[in-house]
DNA sequence: ATAGTAATAGTAATCATTACTGATTACAAC
DNA sequence: GTTGTAATCAGTAATGATTACTATTACTAT
């Protein structure tokens, strides 16, 4: 993968946030510098970045991928009221040993939490 | 939630699987026997249902809902090869006390593991 | 510098899903 | 049973996120 300055930029603005941007976001966030940016090159870095374990792909069910910039292994709770994606620091423990047994290569696990955060709980 | 024939159908379609199928193939199946059958209505039931609870909604990143008929708590087993989707009767264990002291009304939590199934690890 | 190739901007196309509309159907009250 | 009514449906159009395409630009190694 060859250097270039829009995917420096693009993984740039998704780790320098907390919000786990869509393309759309990291689109608009990364033109308001640089107006030439087209947003093609946005989802297909996005891709790339992600292939390449730079940043994490979340599937939400809101039908948009977003992007998490830290790679520590970690949750998600998903607000169902705002949407809100929140980074929660615990590593889920899978008993690996069934999984051996029954010969699955598992390279990475992910974990969603579904519910209503502090704000929409009220 | 009024009771409806299609409804029953589609409901029934997802519980005889073990395949996770998405709205197409569920739209598919139903069809053959009921040719009359619309897409739009296996969306909308497959919504209403999941949001029930009846069903559970996957979202692996392929860009297509799954659903599963079994609601049993379980995590799924994503195949990056041949995108299979794999029941793994493992309920993994979250830490909720972290959750409680942040306040976090967790409802529900989805595990999803990607790698490799048996047939593709080679 | 030049060649070769990856990456880009801009735009068109794709495709899963949702929205809309007028007809149909379940269900409850009479 | 009949009727009222609101949910549901079939069929189709619209939406919107993502991908594909094409001509052009920019790294990088020779």
């Amino acid at each position: 993968m060859r250097y270039s300055h829009q995917r420096e930029l693009i993984l740039e603005a998704v780790k320098s946030v907390k919000t786990h941007p869509t393309a759309d976001m990291v689109y608009d966030g990364v033109r308001a510098e640089n107006p030439n940016l087209s947003l093609g090159t946005v989802y297909r870095n996005l891709n790339l970045l992600a292939q390449n374990g730079d940043i994490i792909p979340i599937y939400t069910g809101d039908n948009k991928v977003h992007y998490d910039g830290d790679t520590n292994p970690h949750c998600h709770f998903v607000c169902k009221s705002c949407n809100k994606i929140i980074d929660i620091f615990i590593k889920p423990q899978i008993p690996t040993e069934i999984l051996d047994k029954e010969e699955f290569f598992v390279e990475e696990g992910r974990t969603l939490l579904y519910g209503y955060c502090r704000a929409c709980a009220n």
